[in-house]
DNA sequence: TGAATACTTGCGTAATTGCGCAAGCAATGA
DNA sequence: TCATTGCTTGCGCAATTACGCAAGTATTCA
């Protein structure tokens, strides 16, 4: 478990990654892209917000570099960009339990 | 990497874990515990703010039960409570990569 | 008791964030 | 071309946050 002494830049991009994970609506969304790609409105309706607020929400997540898009035809479909969030939501729970 | 839909108290405590983890200056003074406890003045000097900001950070790492603190005369120690955070910044390191 | 050291807490401020709502853009189909 | 569906963007507001500074508390020592 090596931690060295990280560039300012390194802390500031993980801190970046941590905020977009600091919202419980987010962290909703990572869970439901963990089994799949889904839509927008899709989304909207399993976490329970307007669709404009889960679009702001998935710009939150994929300016972090943690989902990823693609359209197909009217529809934009939203996946996880990097499994290893999965593998940190699964040690957050850990350490907050 | 089993991520089953976890009830809403279970989320926010984990986005209460990362919010505490979105901040680069919480982040640095995970990096100084990592190698054993250290006092307030310790981090203020180390992270490069002033002592009461840096007893504010410290307040909102023990918030979230990252660190634990321990008084030795006049002095506080700091250390991580729980060693699984470590693990998690270096995942989030990947990720912010 | 009084002074000094180490830390915490309160307060005001500027900046950020999440939200609802309206408007805009993109793709499909009549 | 026009209407509809799906999503994004802009705007305003309330709430939160990080910071500096002043004041308060706790511990040690003279």
């Amino acid at each position: 478990m090596e931690i060295t002494l990280s560039p300012d830049v390194v802390r500031d991009r993980a801190a970046n990654v941590a905020r977009a994970l600091s919202d419980a609506k987010r962290l909703c969304v990572v869970e439901r892209l963990a089994d799949g790609e889904r839509s927008v409105s899709d989304l909207s309706r399993d976490v329970g917000c307007q669709v404009p607020n889960m679009s702001q929400h998935l710009a939150v997540l994929r300016a972090a570099g943690i989902v990823a898009s693609r359209r197909e035809g009217s529809t934009v479909f939203y996946r996880l960009a990097d499994p290893q969030v999965l593998e940190v939501y699964r040690i957050l729970q850990q350490v907050a339990r």
